[in-house]
DNA sequence: TACGATTGGGAGAGCGCTCTTACCGATGTC
DNA sequence: GACATCGGTAAGAGCGCTCTCCCAATCGTA
């Protein structure tokens, strides 16, 4: 009652004088690690309310060793040799919209922050691989997007939880999230071939990337099974202008080509441009399949077919995934595989 | 000399044992506070280098209240009534990209970190005023989309420098880094009517937004000069869909348009669509500009004629802006406006 | 040579929190 | 009814760092 109402903010010496007990008591009502008494709980909680307590997140975490801090690690995006690695490139491929805010979230809900890393040069890896290893975040959500990443390991090695998105090129002791993206492959194949497509094409992502080769893998193999014995492909960035370059080129080797499978959304899109420049109608000459059904699949005209990546619930399985992990970081390195669904929209 | 290798990270104590000193001068060296004599400054930084120390986050903030991190707020896009405000939406716009990655490039000059918040219901606005005040973060880079948003003022009573992307709706004491919005409308205006254009019109972006109603005003003041007394307009979200709405509007109400001003390049990349699905050719029938000059200009066909924003420059301009404020609260607020630049392509 | 002025290092008190230890009073047991 | 037991609280020691004294050594000057 004799308080000194000054701006500061209120700090657990404070509830524990308003409530009448120690410091210990007011600690333990607010972790509910030891019982405390009913009544006695009470009035604590009434001193929190009254004081507006709210924890120094600090002061917690330089005694418990946890931040309550998530780090987001972009990798950098498939750069070819000579091409600078961007992170930003990746953050502006609408997909990965859907991702972190999935992450952020469902990191909400558990009450941990996501801090924004990128890895894009090996300055800023070696400080992300830092970062963690000093514990200024609990865990790692790992995106990467270049097939033979070595920053899985590294930051595995920095002895805090990570969970990729999709799976690792090598075997490493992470948990991860992933699509059957081999599955994804087949649906695309078995919808191409069902609409009547005779002359199915591949435009992929980097083979490097194991998700472009997954879903390659999974078309050429349910498209074996239809009798075609060759699919012809080709392989670029997983961008617009890669699927553009891609589409030019497949084109080149095989232009009686009347189907398309591509590989992201973006690529699709830039698939969609090459063919009207060689006067391709679609669907009617060729269809074409993306996969993602990021926001792009919206805005292209026709819509676009694709391969839906459920990919906020990924990213929500990531972030629960790693909090799991955190909480008790004896649990065994999980994965979660989520199936692909077509979205059948105007290009097929 | 004695020492104990063990995994646990090094600490002031430990470097200040090898190098002979006490604690404090330890800090003093890290620091730079004081004058250190050159000798014990060296031994100190060898044994730093020794021991591989590096000060703990959580201790120094607990006692300077400064946690070097950032909090980088999306505030909800754009969401008419009834509509769901949705960051991740705003994600989805390749030109946060740009931004965003602004960000982290430039904060991590300054040894800050971005954490990433959403501000996408009462609650998470909330949340995210009350991280602000308990000072978990140093300061705030806003990212806000919709106009008359009450969560600059909030922020700002936080007691921490906000620094937004363009100029608040309603005076607030924040600085903010903003492009001369007015100028780019006159940019397009000016580019339009010298390509020949007899028949002007707007997609602008939600009215309530002041870039969106600057980009019409500056476009309207520079036609109004060319004898085009009336403009017409029609306004809708900043989005492909959106864009192509307006489109819509804007041919019923005035079909012999031949010139289109978008008020992004997503909103433009929707007024494309619109005009090819009513059969006119671009930029044959009618010409079109965008705004941002972001990725999606340069995956639309034909390619986007736009008003360049320089996103990365005036991210980095914002965190600049940011540390210097909470270097030094007492700073005046500033603010810093780009000049946009026209990017000629083929849709004009 | 003696004195104050100056320079640079050390000791120690916290920052706000958690957690172990010790204690105290109320129960259960024979 | 005496003792062991147990639930529940208080006390206090840090976590790793910064920063304010305070003191010792050095310098300059008369």
């Amino acid at each position: 009652m004799t308080e000194d109402l000054r701006q500061s903010v209120p700090t657990l010496e404070d509830v524990a004088r308003v409530a009448g007990v120690s410091r210990a008591t007011v600690s333990r009502v607010i972790n509910g690690k030891r019982k405390v008494a009913a009544t006695v709980q009470e009035t604590v909680l009434a001193a929190i309310a009254e004081t507006g307590y709210v924890p120094n997140r600090a002061a917690r975490s330089l005694v418990t060793r946890r931040t309550g801090m998530a780090a987001v690690v972009v990798s950098g995006s498939a750069a070819g040799p000579g091409e600078e690695a961007d992170p930003s490139r990746a953050l502006s491929d609408p997909f990965f919209g859907r991702v972190v805010g999935g992450f952020v979230r469902a990191l909400r809900r558990h009450d941990v922050h996501p801090v924004l890393l990128f890895a894009d040069t090996p300055e800023a890896e070696d400080q992300a691989v830092n970062y963690l290893r000093l514990g200024n975040a609990d865990g790692t959500l790992l995106v990467s997007t270049h097939g033979d990443d070595p920053l899985p390991g590294r930051l595995a090695e920095a002895g805090r939880p990570v969970v990729m998105f999709s799976r690792p090129a090598r075997p490493v002791p992470v948990s991860y999230v992933d699509l059957a993206n081999a599955d994804g492959g087949r649906l695309a194949a078995e919808h191409l071939i069902a609409r009547g497509c005779r002359s199915p094409g591949l435009v992929t992502g980097p083979l490097g990337v194991p998700a472009a080769r997954d879903r390659a893998d999974g078309f050429r193999d349910r498209a074996a099974r239809h009798g075609h014995a060759y699919v012809p492909g080709a392989a670029d960035d997983f961008t617009f202008a890669g699927g553009e370059a891609a589409t030019e080129r497949l084109l080149a080797e095989c232009p009686e080509v009347d189907g398309i499978f591509a590989g992201n959304d973006l690529m699709a899109q830039g698939a969609l441009h090459a063919l009207r420049t060689h006067g391709r109608r679609v669907p009617d000459d060729v269809a074409v399949v993306g996969f993602d059904d990021s926001p792009v699949a919206t805005q292209t005209r026709p819509l676009l077919t694709t391969v839906r990546q459920p990919a906020e619930e990924m990213a929500a399985t990531m972030a629960d995934l790693l909090v799991e992990r955190i909480e008790d970081p004896g649990l065994p390195h999980r994965s979660v595989i989520f199936d692909p669904e077509l979205v059948i929209r105007d290009s097929t």
